[in-house]
DNA sequence: CATGAATGAGCATTCATTCAT
DNA sequence: GATGAATGAATGCTCATTCAT
């Protein structure tokens, strides 16, 4: 990666002190990012400091000249992968929708990006074992809160106010509901073939379950009756 | 856990007790539920073999002796949880129960089977990030066949006959959705609770999460109208 | 190996209390055997008591049982293969040859038995390794007093007196010599054949190697001139 | 041995001594001496790699940094005895002196060299026990051709035209007996003095010896008569 | 900042040996 | 005697972290 070249070792003029040979910026975000990916390939403990930076194609020492330790940088990493679905969540844009399809944007949504990101899953269940020990103490990680759980409590609410949804559930509850039928999908899926004896990581199933998915849960919100 | 039990030290009074009480399946035992506690808490790599063999109070080697290897012994601790569950699975009986309470028995289970068995979550977790590599291994995994699943589908069959259920659902996408919604509220209990600012694991919490997931289920099955 | 077949469990009348169900002598020497080929192959430090009692087909209990330790063991099998040799020798009748045809055979005996028994050559090396310890502490040992040397001074002695061996050479010395440009074939036969690229192990190389080792040595002895 | 070497302090008064005069090549030659030592008394197996780092007055960690595994070291202690011969005989410069004093001078010197690096023998010796392995993976070793066997062809062919040889010895075999009859007596030194009860190390046997030795060889090659 | 060297505590695993039955 | 269980002291090797340049 970030590869030894860029030239000028001893350029007449050092202008821009700051800027010397390499780009910090970018020697942390390569750390991050592959810290990010041997975090969730091998958990916390099983991750190595040595791979990461090697990884990143810097040198180890950065890892603590940056992080303090490899716990800082997992830290940072978390931070990450929060930061990257939150910004994403950012740009869901449902209010103009009605209710009905605005949720099943909602629901696409959280089953996609999980779809699309096996190290956030990754990552989560390695923080949930510690008992999101890291969570705790990063302020950063406190003050993310999530817009999207904003989202769907606006949208439940109008959708029970047109009559669409059922007013029984609770927004939290139903943010659980909605997420966990589509994480433990993906955050079991090796164990679940096994079981099932069925490639369910293949396109097909796939597919197949992101319609189960929204149906399943559209169809949960729906109220008790179209009573006459 | 410790293997204290053993009662009967056969003779009223024994001078010089044996150092141990020598019990092989005991020791096993022991090792084995210190095991699936030590790797439940620490992930496999973040395990350390010393530790669970001073947890069941035996001598380190014993591990090598009757398992071969950390792995071993891993493999043999998930083989115990997976059996404890089809165990509980085994003892369930749906067929008499008319469909929906059935249902929602089935859903129940699972989810208080998840609610007092943590160390199923966590070491499901750590095969998911190994890509069910131990799973695949072991022979006696792959024989463990879950009841839980032909119950659902029975299940299911005998409401959509009755006409109480929606037909649109297949059993496995059923039970990953009724797994998912119990499942995912446990696994990342810690991580929501931070989120939600919102102690999730506290008893009432857990009551109320209990009530949504048979509702949330039961009515994400219901058929589409009682048409007339 | 010495299986646990020997039928009769409870004969009527055990006439014979000492013969039990297995052959203590047997298992002693399947014992002996297995450790010489174990030591031999893998040095002390590198044989593993384990394996030479399962080689042995016998308990790992017994080499404690009969051997006290892997070092008492060692030991017996170190004077198996001197008395081996001891046996061998003695079985040489050579005062009825003269002296020139008694030497050839001399030189030929000592290169076929190296020849022969790549095991004793291992056992040498490792046993000078550690400064012949093992040897100093069997008394056995140091009463198997080789026959070799003997007939080996009577031969030179008659061959001096023939005028067909030069009378510089005290026996002590020309043993060494001729053993040593066999043993050093042998002892060697992997690093010489890495040195010269040559496989010296194939059976040509061998058979040219004993033609010389002869010729090599009977002309050493030859004296100086045949002084008219 | 110990590295204590190292003059120069640089500035003369320097406060606070480092801790460690941190010199890498200082380490690794330290480190080879001290494998040299250990695995020619211990064997490789019977060597321990913290005797061999506390004895070079390294840490252990620097083995694995430097050579990757105990069996690394051993290839490069190997290496490195190797190249001590070798280097020594490249000195060698024999085309000046008439034949038979050059021959003479190799088998002293075969000698010579024999007894003043026992850890060479011993570590011959561990290598031909496990059929030089490590000498076939070695590249180095392997393009180590040693002069003497070209030194030695070359005299005795001088020899053989002047002649004073006989012209029945072909080079390899040659060289394998006169390296043999020097290489038995320091290889099985121990042995051979409990056999034959008499202190073979001591200084006397060993001139006497070196003595015999030339004697023996030079004998040996000595044309059939010196015909009229 | 960058780099290789160095450290010390720890880790899975091995092994000769002993114990209990 | 025979067997599996058990022990404790290692043993080769790893790893996060720090140092020196």
């Amino acid at each position: 990666m970030t590869a030894t070249s860029s030239t000028s070792p001893k350029s007449p003029a050092r202008t821009v002190a700051t800027k010397r040979e390499r780009d910090p910026v970018a020697a942390k975000q390569a750390l991050i990012a592959a810290a990010v990916a041997e975090f969730a390939s091998k958990g916390f403990a099983g991750a190595r400091v040595d791979e990461i930076a090697a990884a990143a194609g810097v040198n180890k020492q950065l890892v603590y000249h940056y992080f303090d330790s490899k716990q800082g940088l997992y830290l940072v990493a978390l931070e990450s992968v929060y930061a990257e679905i939150r910004e994403k969540e950012q740009k869901l844009t449902l209010n103009e929708l009605e209710p009905l399809e605005a949720m099943k944007q909602l629901v696409a949504f959280s089953f996609d990006y999980l779809a699309e990101h096996p190290e956030f899953i990754a990552l989560l269940a390695d923080e949930n074992r510690s008992h999101g020990a890291n969570l705790h103490e990063s302020e950063r990680l406190q003050k993310m809160h999530s817009p999207f759980i904003e989202m769907l409590e606006a949208t439940l609410e109008r959708g029970v106010a047109a009559g669409v949804f059922r007013p029984d559930f609770d927004a939290i509850n139903l943010y659980i509901s909605i997420a966990g039928i589509s994480y433990f999908f993906f955050s079991n899926n090796h164990t679940l073939s096994a079981i099932f004896g069925k490639a369910l990581d293949a396109r097909g199933a796939l597919l197949q379950r992101r319609r189960h998915v929204i149906e399943f849960a559209i169809n949960a919100l729906r109220p008790d009756k179209d009573v006459a």
